[in-house]
DNA sequence: AATGAATGAGTTTTCATTCAT
DNA sequence: AATGAATGAAAACTCATTCAT
């Protein structure tokens, strides 16, 4: 995964994986199918684990629902920066069948999202015209944190959560 | 570029270029230095652009100058979706000398938002508690439209910049 | 060594080198880093059973010590005209490093033989007007059998040392 | 020829010969048949002057004929160090039947020493056990001067051939 | 006499994968 | 469970040569 993350799929030889782990590149195929295997699943279990996390959030109020979610996908993106860089670059690098069990994957955390956007319109909580595209301007802009945030940094990862929070809690106000 | 965009750097031989363009891969060599070169090329080129594309915002209202802005990034982010892309996801394949040139120019491009924002701070227009944090998740949002916006979809291009305006307008607003 | 010495090492491909030890072109990178290695290997072997070559010789008579150098000079070289004519004409397809490597060996042998011709200079055996000149000039001599001497010819191994033994006795003798 | 003589006639491109002189690598084309004449029309253009130039040697003593053929030979060789280099080094690249014609030309040099051995040998002047190993003894040390000499080092030409004349007297002495 | 664009064959090297041991 | 040797295909790049202009 760290191979991965820092240099690209292509660019990384099984030899390399290999080394990292203190074996020879044959010794890797006693663990895995090939290659292709060897990123799908790290972007599966990375999925996997982003759709286990939120139960309950269907109980809360639209504005404490999205001020749960926007928290969550700060401090679980930003827990995990590799498995979320790879998933990003590299979905090109997925055969068309893994691809597709991705693709479905993201789409549903999606869901998630957008369905407290639409309780909150219909509740009359939120103004946005259009739940779809507005999901996918939040979810990026959340995403964006990893692409700056550093441990360490100027901002404690609380501040961050309030930053964003503050600003996508009027993107959707009335 | 178009290659480059839909398979990666590192996936597109320069054989298969050559062939797109209808010659034998020794001819490339022909202009340019390397492959390097081309992709160092396609992005120094776009960034070129993106930065010359502005005049006079400045002596708009913050409010009108953001509106310009938001309106002006999605419009000219969409027509070059290839190049946009490339931009962000082959920055690892560049070589570091490389690199560091159109880091600079990014961040050129992003102090110009925000500039902006901070005018719009200190006239009491804008509520935003960090402007460098606000500026990149703001471009983060407004970025990621080219990831879902198709042609010929369910949207128009203005309806597309009404609605991210609204957020954004309602984003930073006191 | 036997392609090199034929061929010249920018003339032999590593096709044709793996060919001739019957794999693929790839299997030869299990066993060297590359092409350069590969001819920088043979000529440090060389190079090191030639100075490992000669002990005790400090203790017989410059003239006595003479006629064993150049016995053995001859002798050492024709048994090895492969990696000979590889170690002269090959000089200039070394990296920079590698090529100082060689030349400070090569340089060493020399000083053994110079040394010979000091110590007769001294005792007043030979007489030898410059003996670093003589030096250069003996061993272009000697190593000149090379270019000639074929198994099987008209001469024997001794005759030929016997003859050469005689120009250089003469050459430098008072 | 200085650029054989430094890199190698498979080390250089016709590019780079075509830069070297002003032009583009086709306008060559205008000159020679192919890069193989180039190097075969240098080489011979050598031997055509090495085999000019001596003429009246045979109606001098035995002695007299040799310290002139000494002397001539390394004035003439230092002189044109480029080409002598690229005649040693460069005969394997010379194709079959051009290879025969400089290896003729070579041997009609070496009789002429040889020639001038015989007849001191028949006189009684020298005392050499076999003429035919002795000249390509005499011809190896003296070329060998060029893998040395350089222009404004220590000795002057002038000392230099008294050196190599001196040996050369003694080796072939009775 | 020269150019510049092109070709086709070649180069060294890398790589995912296989497999006997 | 691991190794090390091998393969075959592919990569980027170079080069002598050709040729229309």
């Amino acid at each position: 995964m760290r191979q991965f993350a820092q240099r690209g799929f292509a660019a990384v030889s099984m030899r390399q994986i290999a080394a990292e782990v203190g074996v020879q590149a044959g010794a890797l195929y006693n663990y895995t199918a090939d290659k292709q295997s060897l990123l799908f699943d790290l972007m599966r279990t990375h999925m996997d684990q982003l759709l286990e996390a939120r139960d309950g959030i269907e109980k809360l109020s639209p504005v404490k629902a999205l001020e749960q979610f926007t928290r969550f996908h700060i401090r679980f993106h930003l827990e995990r920066a590799d498995a979320v860089f790879i998933s990003y670059m590299e979905l090109r690098n997925l055969e068309p069948e893994n691809f597709t069990v991705i693709e479905v994957m993201r789409g549903a955390y999606e869901d998630q999202l957008e369905a407290i956007l639409r309780r909150g319109v219909e509740v009359g909580d939120f103004d946005v015209p259009d739940t779809k595209i507005a999901t996918l301007g939040l979810v990026a802009m959340l995403t964006g944190v990893n692409t700056w945030y550093r441990i360490g940094g100027r901002l404690s990862l609380d501040q961050v959560e309030e930053i964003y929070w503050d600003m996508i809690r009027k993107a959707v106000s009335r």
